[in-house]
RNA sequence: GGAGGCAUACCCAAGUCUGGCUGAAGGGGUCGGUCUUGAAAACCGAAAGGCGGGUCAAACCGCGCGGGGGUUCGAAUCCCUCUGCCUCCUCCA
């Protein structure tokens, strides 16, 4: 969410940072109208209150002194009647007001390239040296189903498609990957471990700004208004929730696990096969929450920290910078770690480093005092994926192939595969 | 699932029965001082505190006692409703 007087005083020059990004900006315009109506109420009922303030003191004297108090309350109805009247119309001017601040995205950072697509990403670096393969390399489901260690098609009996079952040591994979990175974040990168709940309500994720604006991709449990988490990025964030840092608090920073349910409402046809999108998939997660004048640092090193599992686990990488019309709607600046895929001859998204300065602290009411006296002011909000985990099998399964139809599992991972070298059947 | 209790500011906590000098007491904490080699303790003193309107900034005004609604001239206080927490019983991995 903006900053309502920010957005009241500078409405032409976030306008135009906001066309950048290509989304429909109608809400926009309704904004000015309804702020106007909103303050002239606001004035009009808080004069009346004052005044209504003022009698109740007048008529408490009066009835103290035995003296007559019914004009004065005869008068203070019907003012009492106007008050409920104006403040109906305000509440509801507020609630529009409220949805249209919640509706419009955040303002892109200035350095963010301007384009209109993923064709316009810009790169920002590459690591690692493409495997060479004297052999016609396999995707990853092909290679899955030599080795019998995941199953698409009884997933899809038991729940339906775009689930799986991983089996034996695909299991054991998976599993690995979860704590390795957990164990890399933890202890090498100072994050603090959490396993959050993965049922969360309106509530937080309206604060980290999946709601109102994008129910349609998320899982909603039946009876109740709650939600299966599509990333652990909600509940982690809104730990914090109303709640106020002292300065030596930050920063903060915390790596979980989870589970991400995603309806993938608006991606029929694309990735149908295999682990690339699923509505259910493991992810390791980093938050982090700094101060405003941290944050573009601190995307930096979260960024790198995330890539720091690729190169222990020496998988080819790059990383873009997303450009405005690529961005999301909740960040200020996002860098995408996309991982090679052999099969496909592409890199894929496996990690979304985002800064979101205070979009979302503004709606979670995160916020610091940076002196005992002082103003409480925003905390900024980051996070990224360290990394989303059935993606990482699927690019060790195609990156350590081997011609007989193995697959060699990386160095880095085998303390956690109970030493095993090697996937075989 | 059954029975009862609780929710007040950064924290603790009075006020709720009996609506109106509560413009939310008091304490802790915070800040300054005395004392001390330094600290702690004790004592003295002080400020401030959330949200909104307003203003260059103030002044000023309104709101705020878990959330929402109602009664009333007036609600922390009365009524309805929702949520969360605690205790006991029941059940359960």
């Amino acid at each position: 969410m903006l900053d309502m007087k920010f957005l009241r005083n500078n409405f032409q020059e976030v306008k135009e940072k906001l066309a950048h990004r290509g989304e429909d900006l109608s809400e926009l315009e309704r904004f000015g109208e309804l702020d106007e109506r909103r303050r002239t109420l606001i004035s009009e009922t808080e004069m009346l209150k004052a005044k209504r303030n003022e009698a109740s003191k007048q008529i408490s004297a009066l009835k103290k002194e035995k003296k007559d108090a019914e004009p004065a309350i005869k008068e203070m109805r019907e003012v009492g009647a106007k008050i409920k009247e104006f403040d109906a119309e305000l509440k509801e001017i507020e609630e529009s007001l409220k949805l249209i601040m919640l509706s419009i995205p955040n303002i892109p950072h200035e350095s963010v390239p301007i384009g209109e697509d993923e064709d316009d990403n810009v790169l920002a670096r590459k690591w690692g040296n493409l495997p060479v393969f004297d052999f016609d390399e396999k995707s990853h489901w092909d290679i899955a189903a030599e080795l019998d260690i995941l199953d698409f098609e009884r997933a899809a009996k038991v729940t339906g498609s775009r689930f799986v079952f991983y089996k034996g040591i695909g299991t054991r994979l998976e599993r690995a990957l979860i704590s390795f990175m957990m164990d890399l974040h933890a202890d090498e990168h100072g994050y603090t471990e959490m396993m959050p709940p993965q049922i969360v309500n309106r509530g937080s994720l309206t604060g980290t700004g999946q709601l109102p604006k994008f129910a349609k991709d998320v899982f909603k449990l039946e009876e109740w208004d709650y939600f299966l988490i599509p990333t652990a990025e909600v509940p982690v964030t809104n730990f914090h929730r109303d709640e106020i840092f002292s300065v030596e608090d930050l920063p903060k920073k915390y790596t979980a696990y989870s589970a991400n349910f995603r309806s993938e409402a608006g991606s029929a046809g694309r990735d149908t096969r295999g682990l690339i999108r699923q509505h259910q998939f493991n992810k390791v997660e980093l938050v982090h929450f700094t101060k405003p004048e941290d944050s573009y640092g601190t995307l930096e090193t979260l960024t790198g920290d995330a890539e720091k599992v690729l190169q222990r686990l020496n998988l080819p990488y790059r990383v873009m910078s997303m450009c405005t019309g690529d961005l999301g709607f909740t960040a200020a600046k996002k860098y995408d770690i996309e991982v090679w895929i052999p099969s496909q001859e592409t890199y894929r998204e496996i990690s979304s480093c985002s800064n979101f300065e205070d979009f979302q602290a503004r709606r979670a009411s995160i916020r610091f005092r940076r002196e005992a006296d002082g103003k409480l002011e925003f905390v900024h909000t980051l996070n990224g994926s360290g990394l989303a985990v059935g993606r990482t099998v699927a690019a060790i399964l195609e990156n350590y192939q081997q011609k007989d139809g193995s697959v060699v599992i990386p160095e880095a991972l085998r303390p956690y595969m109970g030493g095993k070298h090697v996937i075989k059947t």
